[in-house]
DNA sequence: GAGTGGTCTAGACCACGTA
DNA sequence: ACGTGGTCTAGACCACTCA
């Protein structure tokens, strides 16, 4: 509970991703410019260009000069793996896809926890592999909430060319925001070792994440494995 | 090379980080105020602002509202461990210290490109590890430079209470901005093994990090090995 | 040329911390 | 009471894009 309430940049931040979450814009729609949201919101324009810079730095919109200000998308070609932190040694990134199946099931206890459903509801169940020079690298398990992917199927995925998340975002409105990751050290199973042809027992690397789309819903599970040994996950800290 | 010169905010923002290398204000300090800083750089405070705004966001000041602008420092509770990423599954963040060795050596083909030294050239070598609940978890090897590390010990580091960037900024004044990690899933060898109380060939999270002081100079390679059984590395996607 | 975002300024007023 | 940073405004001018 603030003790005051908060700036005006805060509250016209949070009416955008309000819009942006009700779908008045959606990814790629450019919004209003600067000057009519001032109008609409009845603050200057300088207090505007103060929330649209935080949207900005959170990837919500993209502001180019001379052309306006765009909802962020994943199907833009500089989105693509976006969230994917996996580069090979060499510096290469790029990957193809194989998908193993997407099909019904119900939601785990745990799956129901991360994705705040009731137990047992329905989700569905996505299992791909990502391959670089046809060697597989990644093998991904993703849950999804069915309420929210009504009609995604294998043939779906199997049709469109572009990310997994660049697919939700257009057929089914759900722009991913940001993500959480937990990445751990594991052993190789025998089902996931046949799959990235490795021997068992070879370490990989665990990483679990849940992504959320617009006001920190989480509408996504994955549950990745990484075959390190010709690539890593980079990251930066500040 | 740019086109058109830095925007004034950006040359001020560069100005001050210089000022910061130089050594003219130390971690702790407090900066001038926004009216002397516009008087100084002969810019509106409004400018002023914007050039301290992005350092808060790169973490090189901190600014609290009514006491001032102060250079940030590893040694205030709330950055101790800042670029560790591993918390227990339990949520437990604290750890306690083992230094297992701190000796001269000379750098390798490997460590010199990393911290953009000579091949041979002499480096300070540390090893030590990181203990919860008095179990093992992380062993980390450091490389330093040893001409900015000059007369860092095992006495040194014994005698110190805070943690390794705490020391280097207190006592060597190298205050580290920022890092880059690449992360893989490896097998535990014989003598990690024993240290970790593993057996060997079980996965391990292998952590290579460059940490960075001012003006992006490479001064800290570090390998860390964490393991992964009841901890996890937390990283957070925008 | 019209419309967009990007930079820079000057100044008012508020909130907070210290003395 | 004073000095600090935080918010908000109004407006000038520049840089870029597109018709």
């Amino acid at each position: 509970m603030p003790k005051s309430p908060a700036p005006l940049y805060e509250q016209i931040r949070q009416l955008i991703v309000a819009a942006l979450a009700a779908g008045e814009w959606r990814p790629g729609d450019a919004l209003p410019s600067e000057a009519a949201l001032a109008e609409r919101f009845h603050a200057s324009s300088g207090t505007v260009r103060r929330a649209l810079d935080e949207l900005t730095a959170e990837h919500l919109v993209e502001r180019r000069q001379g052309r306006g200000t765009f909802v962020a998308t994943h199907t833009a070609p500089r989105n693509s793996y976006r969230f994917l932190r996996l580069v090979a040694d060499d510096g290469e990134s790029g990957f193809t896809r194989e998908l193993l199946h997407c099909r019904r099931a119900r939601a785990t206890a745990e799956t129901a926890r991360a994705l705040q459903l009731r137990t047992a509801e329905p989700v569905i169940e996505v299992r791909r592999l990502l391959l670089r020079r046809a060697e597989p690298v990644v093998l991904d398990d993703l849950w999804l909430p069915e309420r929210h992917f009504d009609g995604l199927n294998a043939a779906v995925i199997d049709a469109y060319p572009g990310t997994l998340y660049a697919l939700f975002e257009e057929r089914f409105g759900v722009h991913m925001v940001r993500a959480e990751e937990k990445l751990r050290a594991v052993a190789a199973g025998t089902d996931a070792a046949a799959l990235l042809r490795v021997t068992a027992g070879e370490p990989l690397l665990s990483v679990d994440r849940v992504a959320y789309t617009y006001g920190d819903r989480p509408v996504e599970l994955r549950r990745g494995l990484y075959h390190t040994q010709a690539d890593h996950y980079r990251n930066e800290l500040n």
